[in-house]
DNA sequence: ACGCCTTTGAAGACT
DNA sequence: AGTCTTCAAAGGCGT
């Protein structure tokens, strides 16, 4: 692989890497990318109109695949660049910043009420976002005096559970600095504030500034609403975790990320019917690049049909260079060791079916194999349609 | 009220 | 081991 045979340590923004891309016709992807113009987005759009107006054709659901699947190409050897990457990075990347910065999660010093971010200092503070927060996003904030290895307000059966597969990460702390027992502070290496991480290219393809649809503050330009930090830091709702949201579903999750906190409503919701809380999965890179983005596009774009938001930020992630994406892995990872580190009980799989059947992990496996098949009933009647 | 759409990536289940 | 499935966010839309 050309990112690994980059000489191991090297930048990640080697030559041979670009070239790679290159011969994967992604150089010409990015070319297009940055070219995307105004009839770009229009097109998309159209197409979408299109799509539903040619009822759903199983056709583009199977060019979809195979488009993905040229992706995943992409991604697999991105994957093992960053693996490479990460190597490097355990070997001290962040006591050596080799990115800019991240672009969200943890704010400039004006942005932190104690000015953590410092060079000197050895700790970064992060404080809570007011809504449209990722929960684990959230986890950074919550200060020692919320985490414990087994948070209280956790069903009693999340630390009992057995067949536990999680253990405490032993090298948490090469990442985070984290005191004994701590949790919610990072080491300092991401010094990004001070520089754009993104070139000015909007979403769409417009070079315009972000002034019209966004804060005017430039310092916040970079960090859209939903990445923006509520003034407290603290959560309102009383719930130490925000990962941890009630098990029911889109709605609550709605509600859990829109304010993030119960709305009164809920309390007499939740009086009648207490439901157990679900630990949310930790975003990936790429989920954590939408949330980020998604504010400007809905800006520059008018869009709001979140389907076709993330085709374009699907189209942007590809276009983003190795650098810019690997700073999203990197958090990724982040956030994963640090969602280990806070519930080391938690798998993906007690939310699967959690909000079905409103208790995360408990859904039976035959459940689970009826959805299963439904949805390979599902991709065999398209394959099928796509035969004909 | 709820599921679908649409994206990528991680994790778990399955073959 | 390799493949498949689910879920994570988001908000409009259809049922």
């Amino acid at each position: 692989m050309p990112q690994l045979s980059s000489g191991g340590g090297d930048d990640l923004g080697a030559n041979d890497e670009m070239i790679a891309f290159k011969d994967e016709g992604e150089q010409e992807e990015k070319i297009q990318e940055n070219a995307f113009t105004e009839r770009d987005l229009a097109d998309l759009k159209s197409s979408l109109v299109n799509e539903s107006e040619i009822n759903q054709s199983p056709n583009t659901a199977a060019v979809r695949r195979g488009q993905q699947g040229e992706h995943r190409v992409f991604q697999d050897k991105h994957r093992e660049h960053l693996e490479g990457v990460s190597k490097q990075q355990d070997g001290g990347m962040y006591k050596s910043p080799a990115y800019p910065g991240y672009p969200f999660l943890m704010l400039p010093d004006p942005y932190l009420p104690n000015s953590s971010v410092s060079p000197s200092s050895n700790k970064v503070s992060v404080v809570q976002q007011s809504h449209g927060m990722h929960p684990l996003t959230s986890l950074l904030p919550y200060s020692n005096d919320h985490f414990s290895p087994s948070p209280p307000h956790l069903p009693t059966d999340m630390s009992q559970k057995t067949g536990v597969h999680r253990h405490q990460s032993q090298d948490l702390s090469g990442y985070y600095s984290l005191p004994p027992g701590g949790v919610g502070q990072i080491t300092p290496s991401m010094s990004w504030q001070s520089q754009p991480v993104y070139p000015a290219l909007s979403p769409c393809g417009f070079r315009q500034p972000y002034s019209s649809g966004l804060p005017s503050a430039s310092s916040y330009s970079r960090f859209p609403h939903s990445l923006m930090l509520g003034p407290s830091g603290v959560h309102p709702t009383g719930i130490p975790h925000p990962a941890i949201v009630p098990s029911s579903g889109k709605q609550e999750h709605d509600q859990y990320d829109r304010g993030m906190y119960m709305k009164p409503q809920m309390e007499v919701k939740r009086e009648k019917e207490p439901k157990k809380p679900v630990i949310k999965k930790p975003l990936n890179a790429f989920m954590l690049y939408m949330k980020e983005m998604r504010a400007k596009v809905i800006a520059e774009c008018t869009l709001k049909e979140s389907a076709a938001i993330n085709q374009i930020l699907g189209r942007r992630w590809h276009a983003l260079t190795r650098e810019e994406q690997a700073k999203y892995y990197e958090l990724a990872r982040k956030e994963r060791q640090l969602h280990m580190q806070l519930y080391p009980t938690w798998s993906a799989r007690d939310n699967y079916e959690a909000g079905l059947s409103g208790v995360a992990g408990e859904k039976s496996k035959a459940d689970w194999g009826k959805k299963k098949r439904r949805k390979r009933e599902k991709q065999q009647d398209s394959n099928t349609d796509n035969s004909l």
